[in-house]
DNA sequence: CGTGTTTTTGATCCGCGTCAATTTGGGTGG
DNA sequence: CCACCCAAATTGACGCGGATCAAAAACACG
């Protein structure tokens, strides 16, 4: 990728600390008093709307998870994009529609609100390059989102689904891998354009083939993470797995 | 939107002419030379494949429709986005995954390689601004095709699809709408996550219902628009019919 | 005018949605 | 610590939308 910088870590003027994470580098432009930059903590259902002032707000997940959700007019959710701990969320347009964030489960979040810096950061090739790498990253998790809902099946779907949180958010533990699950069921629905009672029936079939254990209802064990994988034949999604080696290209 | 620029009119440097498109700006960033800018003419099924520079080639439709695909690792393809006349198609990462660029129809296209200049222009605010924008676009259109493919029964979708091809590429004729429609059921098919049987069965449906008229299979008139959208509950959608008045924003 | 391709249409099947009945589990108060 | 309660999850029965397969019709092109 072009702009893909390194991940610096955290810095004076950033609360949200010691990430390595997307939030480091835009986090270096906020003012030397670490003004716009303020913890908030949410309930499960808390939401944030967006202002109007785009692209100059963001929010640093720190714990917990953010769902960027959408409602179609007749009130059907979908939850266009999940963010763990280290994501950033930046709020852009979208006029009219019906869209904002909402925290899944309890979760921290760092605002840091640069509209103050607005002109300033407009000629800013770092402050750019960063909003572009946030775009970037958005738009291919998108592409594979895309992909699972218009040519994969539930189960194909769902495998997907508990392939990527344990890739995003597992700990590993010799060759498993232990993943906090803190979204309910209606949730992974909305994400995966399922229904909760589906997505039920699909989680007893997954479990049964022995491709994931589950702890409680908001933790699972995957034995083995490649096993998992195998069931979801999406290329785009593979290539989020492993995000180590150099990029090729995809068409924007 | 933060980083909308005025679309400037085209200029010397950019083979793809006249255009008051995204395409503009980003030309303005070519050599005097007009070097890195060439116009290729693609037949129905063409490809492009992305190089190894990414961010820095760009492809701008100047007549035609080319789609941006994806495949399972099975073969079934998805269709991420359709670009239209004026569109700028830019080659993003995607490490490893099947990801091409497909002419659906007769197309024509100016391509703009502005590798030599990457140098240069990872500093130049303008032209980080203009690929910020081109993202942002990706990412809103994405957004509302999430939607659809989430949330959307096979007859919201059909309808929405054809609202979005006559907002973009319709003629306005008086109260009524011409639109071409340069592409097989299949394409529909696997941009809308069905496949070609059930859009045909659908289509059937929309037409009886009087929703649209066509004229060939590949040419249709839309004699209500509002009576169209009517049919379907995308808000993002919408959305991004109307762009002329001031943004609101999304959750990137 | 004939031939291959795309589209349409019909018959049938299956995955997923819907609705309802249980079960599970976490939280609270006695 | 146990009994109770409520919300979430599971499971079953059933129906529908869309996929599949096959045949017929429409169309494109030489």
């Amino acid at each position: 990728m072009l702009n893909r910088l390194p991940t610096a870590k955290g810095n004076i003027f950033c609360a949200c600390g010691a990430f390595g994470c997307q939030c480091a580098e835009l986090c270096r432009f906020g003012d030397s008093q670490g003004l716009g930059a303020s913890v908030r903590s949410l309930a499960r259902g808390d939401r944030i709307y967006p202002s109007d002032q785009p692209c100059m707000r963001f929010h640093v997940v720190r714990t917990g998870l953010v769902a960027t959700c959408a409602m179609t007019l007749d009130g059907r959710r979908q939850i266009l994009c999940l963010n763990v701990a280290g994501d950033v969320i930046c709020a852009m347009s979208a006029k009219g529609a019906e869209c904002w964030c909402e925290a899944l489960a309890p979760s921290e979040i760092c605002e840091l609100d640069l509209t103050s810096q607005a002109a300033r950061l407009r000629g800013e090739p770092g402050f750019l390059r960063a909003l572009f790498d946030l775009a970037h990253d958005r738009l291919e998790r998108s592409a594979a989102h895309l992909i699972a809902l218009g040519r994969l099946d539930g189960m194909e779907r769902l495998c997907g689904f508990l392939a990527e949180m344990t890739r995003r958010t597992g700990r590993r533990i010799g060759q498993r891998w232990l993943v906090c699950l803190p979204m309910s069921r209606e949730d992974i629905a909305d994400y995966l354009g399922l229904n909760s009672d589906t997505v039920s029936r699909l989680m007893t079939r997954i479990k049964q083939a022995g491709l994931v254990r589950f702890l409680s209802v908001s933790e699972f064990e995957v034995a083995s993470l490649e096993r998992l994988e195998d069931r979801v034949p999406n290329s785009l999604a593979r290539h989020l797995s492993d995000c180590e080696q150099p990029d090729e290209e995809l068409m924007l």
